[in-house]
DNA sequence: TTTTTTTCTTAATCTAGTTCATTTTTTGCA
DNA sequence: TGCAAAAAATGAACTAGATTAAGAAAAAAA
């Protein structure tokens, strides 16, 4: 059974987005299981099927592959309150291709496919909730591919500074650098450059 | 009123999603106008809000932004039985920064904002189709951020026309250059190459 | 058909970002 | 607290892909 304290600010996050009583998100709430990662531990492994979708309650997590030459590169990351899987692979329940693994010691709720299901058939605004966040995450992806095209690394590297200052801190810069598509010396370099710009 | 052979693929894509009977169908369709577009004209423009969902039934339409230095960078490209929007726009009713416009005379059903909202409340399938094609849309995202970050410009030219030889066939090549997060100028060396390989 | 405009190709030059090798700093843990 | 391992920084050599420029081919317009 899952403590009021594990679940606060998933409540918070689905009550922002939905309109739901009391009784309604307790229900909802009741079929995920909490679970706690040390960080570098595996959550998810490419050709394994990606069982849960994964909410951050703290700490941090990535999704990352490795190219054929070995190269690491991050897809996403997860703090707090944010959602993480291989989607590709959870929604279609296909074997994963990414990896997601911890990058902090973090606390998380799992919901299960099979428990989704469950949910989606039992009331339709738990269905509401799923399609806002799936709509939500196609937009940030879109605006991902957007910035990714059309800036120069510097530009995508100080965008992002300024947009998830709370990430930077908590992240390696490797994992980092190869999330704007850059190389870590790369990074470093632009780091440098535009901190002794502002001295 | 809208004709049964405009809506036919559109009535495929749904069923072949969501268990509807007929009368379903027809009610979710008839909140949908017919549109066509002449080559080059723009469906949605950036600083406007985005005020459709637009599905194609035949023709070619694309999503692009130019830079600051006015270059143009291909987002989206939707052929015969996709859906296209400048989504961020679309779903939250915000500012479009995205141009979308027609690349071959197109015929097209369109979703108003409003519309959508009265289907969402009218029945629960017609959620359940828009969460689907949501999940759709950010799987498709979340793979084309992955291509674009671990492959290769020639890699990422191989595997689209593997996936997708009917949309290279259709677009100009200066459109799908710079989807592919590349100068026309080198896709156009890229192209060289690899057929003189295969002779 | 001819003219005009748009798209594509080719080639030379250039550069943003990579690679590789080494050093310094930070982190973890006995 | 000290030592090994991982992460970050630095710099030099290199390259995938961009830029520029000019001509050829194809498509649209007249």
């Amino acid at each position: 059974m899952l403590h009021l304290k594990d679940t606060g600010t998933l409540r918070k996050h689905i009550l922002s987005r939905v309109d739901m009583d009391e009784d309604e998100v307790n229900h909802f709430l009741s079929h995920f299981t909490t679970a706690k990662f040390k960080k570098k531990q595996f959550v998810i492994q490419p050709n394994f099927v990606a069982k849960h979708r994964i909410y951050v309650v703290n700490g941090a997590l990535r999704s990352f592959v490795f190219n054929e030459n070995g190269q690491d590169f991050t897809i996403n990351f997860a703090i707090d309150d944010w959602w993480i899987s291989d989607f590709n692979s959870y929604i279609f329940q296909q074997p994963a291709t990414l990896f997601v693994e911890a990058l902090a010691d973090s606390s998380v709720l799992l919901l299960s496919f099979e428990n989704e299901q469950l949910l989606k058939k039992a009331n339709h605004k738990y269905e509401t909730y799923f399609r806002i966040i799936a709509e939500g995450g196609l937009a940030q992806h879109q605006r991902r591919v957007i910035t990714n095209l059309s800036k120069s690394a510097e530009e995508r590297y100080r965008e992002f500074e300024e947009k998830y200052p709370q990430i930077s801190q908590k992240v390696p810069q490797y994992a980092l650098a190869s999330f704007l598509g850059m190389t870590t010396e790369y990074l470093s370099k632009v780091r440098n450059k535009l901190s002794s710009k502002k001295n």
